[in-house]
DNA sequence: TTGAAAGCGCTAACAA
DNA sequence: TTGTTAGCGCTTTCAA
């Protein structure tokens, strides 16, 4: 397991060892005919540029972390498979973390990876105080927030329009014929949520519906979750027609629940949910529901970093993308 | 973004920056007092040790590769997710490769992975092929392969034992009174599909019925191409009452086109996935399948590479899992 | 156009 | 118990 260094190459080729390096970076200050003869024989000796030695001497790595909770989770890896694909067409690599959704496994993953002196870190934070928590760290590693609105924190982040997306769930139903339409989901300690919950509410307003919510607080956006959480709720008598689940894992729960229940969706009840995960799109499944354009995210994600990370760190950006209805089969009109 | 080094906090105690060293790798010739001080130094000037300057010298990186086909897809996320943790609980870290279902990449990007001298590789192939065309590069770089049954290869593999695992299916549904089975998915240059269709074939055998297929070389095992071929299916009169599908993808797209060709399943028709993805378990799916034990699979990969690197590489080993059947609702007992 | 040498931040062998 | 020094494999001045 030995490897070819370039000594091995230069002693090879009767030359110093700057000359290879030099041969290798194509720099200019080199005679054509030792450069062929110099990469002609790395070819044939197997040479390999060991990258760890460069970064410690150009001081990058070329690698970014993308440090999210799970990435089991298919909203997650879906990002993630996206922003491995942006991020190696641009000449970086990616250390997977799963923060496991703690904060405190985040921001040690988080010290680690400065540690590893890698470029930059994408996060997607696994809270709402995650920003709170990772902020003394910030200065020591470009890093951009990804899927959580940070409102008006002085970093680099990437969501969705979390208000509007709601507001054009509620404005679908209306239009739909849907007048009691019951959110589902409302979630304290995260800012996305309160965001979907806001445009819930000024959507509302505006159409002059009553808001309504199922009465628990929640804390996980898991199907298992909004499966007991639905199976509560069709325990009680249904006085609306439509459900708008804060997430499509809640929403999936909700079908279940529904199932067992003997409530047809969407012939008796319509379900929208919000984040258009893979899942969402199966066949017998065909939510319905706001799509966070998870490719678009990501790409964003890894220039914006990269732009930070090559100009230097001036400053911060956020960028907030309008989210799109995806219609499915899960809403129906009513008279 | 200038970081605190070794030196930095030599000079503020006023030791060597040996010494420093010694105080964080906890040696034992340094007198306790001397490294508490030090100790609290660093936690001061938030010191972080450069972990590539150390690999430079350890010769090791602390840091495995993970280059699989598509991190999107369910299956490979799961296996990621388990194998990330596994690794972190061992000290290592991941960096993620998607190759893209193309050999080549993933012959580049293990490259790129011997370059950063990562201290090994978990791969999960692209096709049957991986291991010839990964071959001259296997000699530099610990690696596992992972999912694939290579066989005799003389390289070190975990998997599933995807031949038993087919013919469980087949008994199964064979005690479930199914006489005509048809398989969906037979499919060429995948030891995998190879070896699932010789059990189903062999199980047949065994129990005396005659093996059918549909008369289509698979190339790819998505949810979309499953749909395509069962919809082509479906448009031919149905001469079997259970599909074994070589993947819980095809069979997702097996339900989609049921569905719309108005085949009821179960009623009408059984249908028997592999893999148990994540998705087949949600509601209105909850697909009847052949489980791969995704956590074991991740965590003996690990493990046996890490044996592998620690022991310096003596030999290697083959570990094969026995799949088991996970039972849903897709599957009736037929009289 | 090429070579010599310094240095990136760290560990480890050897001295003191 | 502590300090000095070499060196990991590379890039990059500075000389030649």
């Amino acid at each position: 397991m030995k490897n070819v260094t370039i000594k091995d190459v230069a002693r090879a080729a009767g030359v110093s060892y700057s000359t290879v390096s030099r041969a290798l970076s194509g720099s200019p200050e080199i005679s054509a005919d030792t450069r062929e003869r110099i990469l002609r024989l790395c070819k044939e000796m197997n040479y390999t540029t060991n990258t760890i030695a460069r970064a410690m001497v150009v001081h990058s790595t070329k690698l970014l972390a993308l440090i999210l909770t799970d990435i089991s989770n298919p909203f997650m890896s879906e990002l993630a498979y996206y922003i491995d694909q942006q991020a190696r067409s641009r000449g970086y690599n990616i250390i997977l973390c799963n923060s496991s959704r703690s904060t405190e496994l985040e921001r040690e993953q988080f010290e680690l990876m400065i540690g590893r002196k890698v470029d930059g870190v994408i996060l997607v934070p696994s809270e709402s105080s995650s920003y709170e928590s990772l902020k003394p760290l910030l200065g020591r590693m470009p890093t951009v927030f990804l899927g959580e609105n940070l409102r008006e924190a002085p970093e680099s982040y990437v969501s969705v329009d979390n208000h509007r997306g709601a507001f054009m769930g509620v404005e679908y139903l209306y239009a739909l014929g849907h007048r009691k339409i019951l959110y589902f989901g409302k979630r304290r300690g995260s800012i996305t949520h309160q965001l979907r919950d806001e445009g819930y509410i000024d959507a509302c307003k505006a159409y002059g519906l009553t808001p309504r919510y199922l009465n628990n607080s929640f804390t996980s956006t898991s199907i298992k979750y909004g499966y007991q959480l639905a199976k509560q709720l069709f325990a009680q008598p249904i006085d609306y027609t439509a459900i708008f689940a804060a997430t499509d894992t809640n929403a999936l729960g909700i079908l279940q629940a529904a199932e067992e229940a003997g409530i047809r969706i969407p012939e008796t009840l319509s379900l929208l949910g919000f984040d258009n995960i893979r899942d969402s799109g199966l066949p017998r499944i065909n939510l319905t529901t706001i799509e966070q354009p998870k490719k678009l995210l990501a790409s964003m994600a890894v220039d914006s970093l990269l732009d930070k990370i090559q100009n230097e760190m001036t400053g911060y950006t956020h960028r907030v993308l309008t989210p799109a209805l995806i219609e499915r089969k899960s809403c129906r009109r009513i008279v």
